[in-house]
DNA sequence: TAGATTGTTAATCGATTAACAATC
DNA sequence: TAGATTGTTAATCGATTAACAATC
């Protein structure tokens, strides 16, 4: 049964990326078929939840022979709208700024960094990676212009909110937030958190 | 009742370190005072779920009063054993690796990057930050001599299993991955990962 | 005191899993 | 065909929430 018409859970929805990715490995080691078996065990997940997250967009696979690993690639690309390339501005051009606008990986799974901005004068104009640093007045006319509808937030905690609202003011639709801090937008816009501090205190929980 | 005996979700140790970053921050405006539906208010959850969580370790708030900010923040820093600094260990010196080896952030909140390796003997011995970066070969006396539990993979995905097996047979117990892969480690070893593209295509589907 | 908020219980909600008919 | 694996259903499991007595 074809279910695209009815609401996926926002869980699923966070682990197709994830399959995604299991699939995207697979490929480089040249496997041309798998099973939700396989791609459980190696996602350390179980089998029915993959069919079942899998069925809320359609039916991919055969039975006894399982997924094309191509095929299902495509699928799940297409289900993220991923067969395009979206273009994507950086806020802060700090270190974790820095690191992130030069980041490899972007490339050959969807995005691209297009811009790199920063409110610092001292770094307005000098050049990180392939960019020359932009200063946060020309946002709004940069958004504007490009159509870019996703950024990432890599500037101080106590400045990230701010930067959240202007982004938002400019018609980005989708922040990644690189601040140790919870931002307030409104439900049109998306954020999702990145914070490696948190994932190491709930490491340490386990410990000691 | 105290229910620090019983087994606590894994969801809800995850949450713990949400909580006291909003903590940390409350603290830093001078607030002297909040309550569950102030906290999930700020954090977009349910006040109830708040409670509940802290339920799992004491109690920590007042009828009528709420919850004293500078107190419940060191309830959370003891129960997430964050009463002391964790050394911290780093492989790769690219782009990711060496802007998280020079995070300032840490310092703040319990954790400390005492070593930075490669195994690129063109990077060995040069300068990024404060740090030498150090061969590879050196992880396991270093991890030995040091007492490090943790550490972060920011290599290329193809190297991170390897590095991953390495870092376990050194006796590491925690392990942040940067590195866009799955890692298969034993049960003993916590794995957390990062990877920011995960994050962006999640976002891109609810988008167009 | 009156108002506010806790910690806890029980109900609800939603996600995961087990099982299996269908079928490649 | 025999074996394997799908997609789906129903059961189970676990997490979230509503409600409220207790009490500061």
């Amino acid at each position: 049964m074809d279910n695209t018409e009815n609401e996926v859970p926002d869980i699923v929805v966070g682990r197709l990326p994830i399959y995604l990715r299991a699939l995207s490995t697979m490929q480089a080691d040249g496997k041309l078929y798998t099973s939700s078996h396989e791609l459980a065990e190696w996602l350390g997940i179980s089998s029915a939840q993959i069919r079942k997250d899998l069925s809320h967009f359609g039916e991919f696979g055969k039975q006894g022979t399982g997924y094309s690993v191509a095929g299902l690639y495509e699928e799940l690309r297409q289900i993220l709208h991923l067969d395009r390339e979206w273009p994507l501005i950086v806020v802060g051009s700090g270190n974790i700024g820095s690191a992130v606008a030069s980041y490899s990986g972007f490339a050959q799974r969807g995005f691209r960094v297009v811009a790199l901005f920063d409110n610092d004068p001292a770094k307005v104009g000098a050049r990180v990676g392939n960019f020359i640093v932009r200063d946060n007045a020309e946002i709004e006319s940069f958004v504007a212009e490009s159509h870019v509808l996703h950024a990432m937030i890599a500037v101080p905690a106590q400045h990230a909110q701010q930067v959240a609202d202007l982004l938002v003011d400019c018609g980005i639709r989708g922040i990644l937030n690189y601040a140790p801090i919870n931002l307030n937008v409104p439900s049109t816009v998306h954020v999702e958190y990145i914070d490696p501090v948190l994932h190491l205190q709930k490491m340490t929980y386990y410990l000691e």
